[in-house]
RNA sequence: UGGGGUGUCGCCAAGUGGUAAGGCACAAGGUUUUGAUCCUUGCAUGCGUUGGUUCGAAUCCAGCCACCCCAGCCA
């Protein structure tokens, strides 16, 4: 027996959050509705990369029919070969497994229906319910009416079958220029919906199609496809964002006069026992996030102008792009969940993906330090040899992730940022004369602050406690912990640090040109970083460079000789200076 | 000015007539060899607004206001 709602458990074992679909498919099963079957999909068209709104209606569709103990297909929507490409169909198909989801059976794509489809339509001309139209399309537009205006019949509305059965066909034999004809559906050119005018089902366009070549001259659309199609998979619940409102009327209006037994026979449900079922639409808020856009259009503008470095860049909302900024599939997933799904059309705050992968991130990316702006430190107290392995956690809190070995040697580096001459209130860093704890090391004292000739400062000489290791100092407190690495034994890196790519909460708004509103700092490259040698062929995907953030090896540009890191996310900092 | 939607804390979001969950953010404490994490506490007499029904309304009814979507042979 299907559980309520309330009883189902997200991947993560916790209770999923109620939400409207939830509730829908829990009455559904409890009517029997479907016979008990769930079963969604994900229906993208191959005409671009996979953005992190995209994984909301993946992690939804997925995630459902997991709970449901369902399926989820995969289907290519692609009835527009004109934008399409099989770049894309590959690219989407690499991100949803990354994601962690796995689809039922075989990819499908809705051109493998292209004959199904076809052969519908002529059973639509055949009961009267479709005709061939020769109204050119900016003469349909002047026929469609206005939002307040109902519009004017088709000529051609009331041919003969005879007539549209004979033009149809010749549009598939390629007898006619693109635009010339169309197969509209005859529903009804005075409804307040225009997507009920008239809609056209099927248009001529002579290119070749990244599946089916050059099979076809004519291509069916969205409106026509996707009922079709969810009806042929045995989908029950279709869901989808919420612009297509308006287009569900059609939606059902297209399978319901069709008839339910062909439709069933050329179905996955041919075979099955159980009353056949046509598939429901359900609409729900597309994800949006403030301080950034979403746009397929305005991402393939930012790459193609340069903005950006490509789809991949890890400033973009893609996923190619928030992969390799060292986003994590889980942190995605528990973002997605953590949003929810409802109707009303909302902005969700940056800080919440920003949560969801720092959450993920302190409890599994090993510990190491790495110094960004490098400062010379002599120890010395120390001999011109010294040299130390002291051994750390990777983790503070958990064992399992092991220990590193991290050198110490007479002369090290700290960042310029964690020595201050002229300290401001609450600074508990390194001042002149003061102490500092070495990060899994000493206690040491700041005593001569070495400059050049322009007064900058290239050097400390500090003298080393070398009774504090493991345990406070005598007789007093050291409140300040710093990180550091080896002069001679630290990796030369080079680290990105990225930040938004907007200064504008809402770049996307009508009055706002996102031109305007690029952080110039949206990428600060760093080339004199050094590192702590045990990253260096750690296979560990992320790291959080301790006190600095999380960090990723880049995927494109790092090497073992020069390694590269992104940084994915900043620590929290709750000191404000 | 046609049709379809949505309005619950700064941002998401539960709630389906019985007296406002949770998360993010924020604030204040505590722990801490990461100014991190973790822990504790605080954070809507209020649910767009005005009326009405009811013993009782965020939930039902009516009006009003605001915002979003639709006039591709795009999806």
């Amino acid at each position: 027996m299907a559980d309520s709602a309330s009883g189902n458990k997200s991947a993560s074992g916790a209770a999923a959050p109620s939400n409207f679909i939830r509730h829908m498919i829990g009455e559904d099963l409890a009517n029997k509705k479907h016979a008990g079957r769930v079963h969604t999909r994900f229906p993208p068209e191959p005409n671009g990369y996979l953005h992190i709104g995209h994984a909301k209606s993946i992690c939804l569709n997925f995630s459902l029919a997991e709970e449901y103990n369902g399926r989820c297909n995969l289907r290519f929507d692609d009835t527009n070969p004109a934008k399409e490409s099989q770049e894309f169909v590959d690219s989407i198909k690499d991100n949803i497994k990354w994601l962690g989801f796995d689809w039922h059976g075989e990819v499908r794509y809705s051109s493998n229906y292209f004959d199904h489809l076809y052969d519908f339509a002529v059973q639509l001309i055949e009961s009267g319910k479709a005709y061939v139209c020769s109204l050119s399309p900016d003469q349909a537009r002047e026929y469609r009416g206005t939002l307040t205006e109902p519009g004017t019949n088709s000529p051609d509305r009331d041919q003969t079958i005879k007539e549209n059965l004979d033009l149809f066909k010749r549009m598939r034999d390629g007898e006619f220029d693109e635009g010339a004809y169309s197969l509209r559906a005859k529903i009804d050119m005075a409804s307040p919906n225009i997507n009920m005018r008239d809609p056209v089902l099927y248009r001529i366009r002579h290119i070749q199609h990244h599946q089916t070549g050059d099979k076809w001259c004519i291509y069916p659309t969205y409106d026509y496809t996707h009922c079709i199609s969810d009806a042929i998979e045995g989908i029950t619940h279709s869901l989808c964002t919420l612009e297509f409102e308006d287009h569900r009327p059609l939606y059902d209006w297209i399978l319901h006069n069709l008839d339910i037994d062909s439709l069933r026979v050329v179905s996955d449900l041919a075979d099955s026992e159980a009353d056949y079922v046509l598939p429901q639409q359900t609409e729900f808020a597309k994800l949006k996030i403030n301080y950034t856009v979403m746009g397929k259009r305005k991402l393939r503008e930012m790459v193609e102008s340069g903005i950006v470095d490509g789809w991949d860049d890890p400033r973009m909302p893609t996923l190619a792009g928030m992969r390799r900024r060292g986003f994590t599939p889980a942190s995605l997933r528990n973002f997605c969940e953590s949003v929810g799904v409802a109707r009303s059309e909302s902005v969700v705050d940056m800080g919440m993906l920003e949560h969801a992968i720092r959450d993920d991130l302190d409890k599994n990316a090993p510990r190491a330090m790495c110094v960004l702006n490098p400062l010379k430190v002599v120890l010395t107290t120390f001999a011109e040899d010294y040299r130390a392995e002291l051994t750390m956690s990777a983790h503070p809190k958990d064992e399992s992730l092991g220990q590193r070995v991290v050198p110490l040697t007479r002369e090290i580096y700290i960042d310029k940022s964690d020595f201050e001459e002229v300290p401001p209130p609450g600074f508990k860093r390194l001042i002149s004369g003061g102490e500092v704890r070495l990060r899994g090391a000493y206690v040491i004292r700041c005593d001569e602050v070495v400059k050049d000739d322009s007064g900058e400062i290239v050097q400390l000489n500090c003298s080393v406690d070398e009774n504090t290791l493991g345990k406070s100092p005598e007789g007093r407190k050291v409140k300040g912990v710093i990180h550091w690495v080896s002069a001679s034994e630290g990796v030369p890196a080079t680290v990105r640090l990225y930040d938004r790519l907007f200064n504008e909460e809402k770049p996307e708004a009508k009055d706002v040109d996102y031109h305007n509103c690029l952080n110039p700092e949206s990428l600060i490259k760093l080339e004199n970083c050094i590192v702590e040698p045990s990253v260096i062929g750690n296979d560990a995907g992320n790291f959080q460079f301790e006190r600095e953030g999380y960090f990723c090896f880049d995927s494109i540009d790092s090497s073992d000789a020069r390694p590269v890191f992104n940084r994915t996310i900043t620590l929290r900092d709750s000191w404000s200076n």
